[in-house]
RNA sequence: GCCGACGUGGCGGAAUUGGCAGACGCGCUUGGUUUAGGCCCAAGUGGGGUAACCCGUGGGGGUUCGACUCCCUCCGUCGGCACCA
């Protein structure tokens, strides 16, 4: 069948049963009869003794486009899961919500010309239309809007929470911040390293004696050093084609928005800021406790870029007080060093470059601020530099090194300065040899390494010829040329540390642990978000709004375009600027305060919506203490499947909100999500034409010779994402029409393991639905529409097959391998359409297993079996184990690894009797003549094997 | 460049975790039903051979009575990170 054929394709109606009556009147019941509601963990008909489960799908955005057969692929797995663990006899929770703020909503309705609210909602209302028709089990009356009001209260409420938090460094978690101004107040403020910290930082305030007598500006001042959210000049992503700036994780490598594709520009702003970084110890760390796919655990890790070393103090060769901080992973090759780099924006730049080399630094860097992120970064091999005129003294053994300026260091990561070592890291070797710079190696390689490049180790070590390989090194020990310390002859990791050790009893350095990981960027310039509840007061105070006048309501507002721009060097202005005065200015007590103008970025929302479903009613508190203990008690949300696209800002902002909230006694967990689980995507075929556009791919024909055309013209064929534009969209609406929600389902999941992506092909569906018109015919016949089935035992085969099957689905249901469980149903299907009558018991055992997949076709079966009560709460099926317990098994005879025989034994007859079993076959012993017996292996149940040779 | 995952018929994919490779479905072949096509039903379908049997899980090597599965090595595909010191 072509896809032409398949547009038009429906199944005959003599063949088929009538899926489109069944499946509406099942749904129509469990909406009406409110079936997967679940009540308050409080209300009387709820069992608080149950085990619970939580299984959660990350909730969409409500796009305008309209949902493709790819969407519900997730949605449809954790259904069945959910159904699953319902007659596992646990108590679901199950909900699902839209993600309805953020950049994607306003800029669809920016497209359309009407405000962001009405298309959200129409949106939302599609979407759910589209997703009811999936005959999914969840409980829409949780259903939750991060735009309504009365959820994104409770964003700004735990917004509050982490504003009025600092992290204590020594308790290693996050605390209220009175209990820092308490510590202020007590006069800590004037010894504790905290005051003289921020002293320092602040030179203003060095003079008052005590906390109390600063202003109230100051106060906040001195505070915002430490809270875990606040207000900073920081460099940031500017999008002037959004209008908006950017959080790390939305810039693309090449510098651009992840989001409409526009560029992006590094900028200095004041921003609200998060600290996340002084969680990245703990968000590193608490991996090990969650299920989470290996990718993701490993993207995260990467993404926190934890790595473990030095810092080294490197005094200049003029002024020996005169100190420059570096960090390095390998300090076990200083003696190796033998320049210093710096980052051309290095504040310490101008203070090193000598007047004969002013010129060449300032040239220097002028060229690199002339140059765009982009091309820096992708500029990874010109190495280019230039030496500042002065030198430092490499502290371990008082040599003398030049120090010069180059790109290939960055300002942001660790100190802006590296000690380099040529002999031992790559960049450093292509820069020395670039500028020919002296190469010292210091680490011996292995042997191996040594004679692959027939060099003596000595002369690997001294001879200038041998360096052009030097930085190669595989690592196997170390050598120093100091009194103070010796390092040959041990391994990396022992020299990394006698190293570390070295330096901090000498007072040259000490350990210290480096992060990638940035402070994250907290404000938007645009409209469609939640407002700050944040006040500026006349002189420079930052007030934070009334827990009791939360929410801050979004202004109504006709013009919420942002003040985007072609111009690079237009300024950052928030979209809330065009709000009504009565709306921006608050008087408290007297004083005019204006409100925060920024908005919360798209990801505030679903940092803790999953929290939100818990108890989404409460207008007392984010969710009720008990009903979060219940629910969200051991593993947090108990299966959480999305897609890998969140790996690092979802999931790490949503774990960084929930520590947060975790250390100030508001949640019980330390993780949100116990197991994790990425489903693929569905991918499909695209065509394009010669001039490279796009053609409908259901009117494409594959021709005989394997190529394809579209109206008689050739077309070239691509594997890759399903969407409008690629004109290779297929709405889950027209499968369900032609063959069923039901088979739509089974379907999906048959097409492989969820977490792979796979290929949508429309021919294979026909399988599947085969499949569901056998289970039918089977059971209700043809001619009267009555029921097929006996009240008489099964015999000994069926009984056998059916609880083997139980087994096997139960298993691979456990594992969420649809697929293969879907192939054992189809399996015991196929020997009921042998069979004259099924026997009652057997029918029952199957429908209740396919239920999951295939609810409202099995609901409609188990009632006309004769039940009142919906499946959806009934015990699952018991595989019973003295029937799995075989009486006689078929094992395999081997003679040298080659079948000879099979045979039937009991499971648990000794071996010798297996020997002498086994010989009484003819095959066998016609094998075995002039064969001398060297071994024989009897696996249990399993096999048998004669290892022989000839006499 | 670094890190990670994977490689099984014409296709999607199974394999009780080291025990009869290819379950199940698509496709294909033949037959039935049908005015015809579609739908539906039945049988067959890794390769070679009349057969007994032989060969087969990217290539090569190893461990084992026995390897898709474990180890080494090479090749290929996909994904992540990318001047992070």
């Amino acid at each position: 069948m072509d896809n032409v054929a398949f547009l038009s394709y429906k199944p005959d109606p003599m063949h088929t049963y009538g899926f489109e009556k069944i499946e509406k009147k099942w749904r129509d019941k469990w909406e009406a009869e409110q079936t997967f509601a679940v009540p308050s963990t409080s209300a009387t008909n709820f069992d608080r003794n149950k085990p619970k489960y939580y299984i959660l799908d990350m909730f969409p955005y409500p796009s305008g486009k309209g949902l493709h057969v790819g969407h519900p692929l997730g949605y449809i797995a954790t259904d069945i899961v959910a159904r699953f663990k319902r007659m596992k006899g646990f108590n679901v929770l199950h909900p699902m919500g839209f993600d309805a703020f953020g950049l994607p909503a306003e800029q669809y309705a920016i497209e359309t010309g009407t405000h962001p609210e009405v298309t959200t909602l129409k949106n939302i209302e599609n979407m759910q239309k589209q997703l009811r028709q999936c005959g999914l089990s969840y409980d829409w009356s949780r259903e939750i809007q991060t735009i309504d009001p009365k959820y994104y209260q409770w964003t700004q409420w735990i917004f509050l929470q982490i504003y009025n938090a600092w992290f204590d460094e020594e308790q290693n978690k996050a605390r209220h911040i009175d209990t820092l101004i308490q510590a202020y107040e007590n006069d800590v403020y004037r010894v504790s390293a905290e005051k003289q910290r921020v002293a320092k930082q602040n030179k203003d305030y060095v003079n008052a004696t005590k906390f109390a007598d600063l202003s109230k500006a100051e106060q906040q001042d001195v505070l915002g050093k430490d809270r875990l959210a606040f207000l900073d000049d920081v460099t940031v992503n500017w999008c002037p084609g959004l209008g908006t700036v950017l959080a790390n994780e939305e810039v693309t490598v090449d510098g651009r928005s992840e989001r409409g594709n526009f560029p992006v520009f590094k900028r200095p702003l004041k921003q609200w800021m998060l600290r996340i970084t002084k969680y990245a110890d703990r968000l590193e760390d608490d991996l090990r406790l969650v299920d989470w796919p290996a990718a993701v655990k490993h993207m995260q890790r990467n993404w926190i870029g934890k790595s473990q070393g030095a810092t080294i103090e490197f005094a200049l060769e003029r002024n020996a007080n005169e100190k420059i901080p570096v960090f390095t992973t390998r300090p076990d090759t200083l003696f190796g060093c033998t320049f210093m780099v710096l980052a051309p924006e290095h504040p310490f730049v101008e203070h090193l470059v000598t007047d004969d080399q002013r010129r060449a630094v300032q040239r220097f860097q002028e060229k690199m601020a002339a140059k765009s992120d982009v091309e820096r970064q992708s500029d990874t091999k010109s190495k280019e530099g230039v030496f500042t005129g002065s030198y430092a003294v490499n502290p371990a053994n008082g040599r003398k090194m030049p120090i010069w300026i180059a790109d290939y260091v960055l300002m942001g990561y660790g100190s802006g300065a590296i000690m380099a070592v040529p002999a031992h890291d790559q960049r450093d070797f292509e820069f020395a040899k670039k500028h020919l710079i002296k190469i010292r190696a210091v680490v011996q390689p292995d042997d191996k390494f040594l004679k692959e490049h027939q060099l003596s180790l000595m002369e690997y070590l001294e001879d200038p010829g041998s360096l052009d390989v030097a930085f190669e090194e595989k690592g196997v020990g170390a050598q120093s040329d100091s009194k103070d310390i010796d390092l040959n002859g041990i391994t990396t990791d022992r020299a990394k540390e006698k190293m570390i050790q070295f330096l901090e009893t000498k007072g040259l350095g000490s350990r210290r642990v480096q992060y990638k990981l940035r402070d994250w960027l907290f404000s938007r310039q645009r409209y469609w978000g939640e407002p700050f509840p944040i006040l500026h007061g006349p002189d420079g105070e930052i007030r934070a709004v009334d827990e009791k006048d939360l929410p801050v309501v979004l202004p109504e507002m006709k013009d919420f375009k942002p003040f985007a721009s072609d111009d690079v060097h237009a300024l950052p202005t928030p979209s809330l600027g065009r709000a009504p005065k009565t709306w921006q200015e608050v008087e408290i007590d007297g004083v005019k305060y204006t409100r925060e103008l920024n908005t919360m970025p798209q990801w505030a929302g679903s940092c803790w919506y999953y929290l939100r479903f818990i108890d989404p009613g409460n207008d007392q508190r984010f969710a009720g203490e008990a009903e979060e203990q219940y629910w969200m008690g051991e593993n947090g949300v108990d299966l959480y499947v999305g897609g890998v696209e969140h790996a690092v800002l979802h999931l790490l902002y949503a774990r960084f909100w929930h520590k947060v909230l975790f250390d100030l006694g508001h949640v019980s967990t330390c993780e949100p999500f116990g197991k994790l689980f990425n489903q693929g995507y569905i991918q499909a075929y695209s065509y394009q034409d010669e001039r490279g556009m796009y053609v409908s791919a259901l009117d494409v024909q594959e021709e005989k010779d394997g190529t394809y055309t579209y109206n008689g013209a050739k077309v070239t064929r691509q594997l890759g994402k399903m969407g409008k534009s690629l004109k290779n969209s297929i709405s889950p609406d027209e499968v369900i029409e032609s063959f069923g929600c039901d088979t739509f389902r089974l379907y999906e999941m048959y097409l492989g393991p969820i977490e792979q992506s796979k290929t949508w092909d429309t021919e294979a569906i026909v399988g599947v639905h085969r499949f569901l018109q056998r289970v039918w015919r089977n059971f209700i016949s043809e001619e009267d529409g009555q029921l097929q089935v006996v009240d008489q035992p099964m015999d000994d085969t069926l009984k056998l097959i059916v609880h083997k099957t139980i087994d096997l689905v139960s298993k691979d249901m456990n594992e969420m391998k649809f697929n293969t469980a879907i192939a054992h149903l189809i399996q015991l299907n196929n020997l009921f359409v042998s069979m004259d009558q099924i026997p009652l018991a057997a029918a029952q055992s199957f429908v209740l297993m396919l239920s999951p997949l295939a609810p409202h076709l099995c609901e409609e079966l188990w009632q006309r079996m004769g039940h009142q009560e919906s499946l959806s709460y009934h015990p699952w099926p018991q595989a019973d184990r003295s029937v799995l317990a075989e009486d006689k098994v078929e094992i395999v005879v081997q003679i040298n690894g080659k079948r000879r025989a099979n045979i039937e034994v009991a499971p648990d007859i000794s071996k010798e009797e297996a020997e002498a079993l086994s010989m009484q076959q003819d095959n066998v012993r016609k094998h075995l003549e002039g064969m001398e017996i060297v071994k024989f292996v009897y696996v249990p149940k399993r096999l048998i094997n004669f290892v022989v040779k000839p006499k």
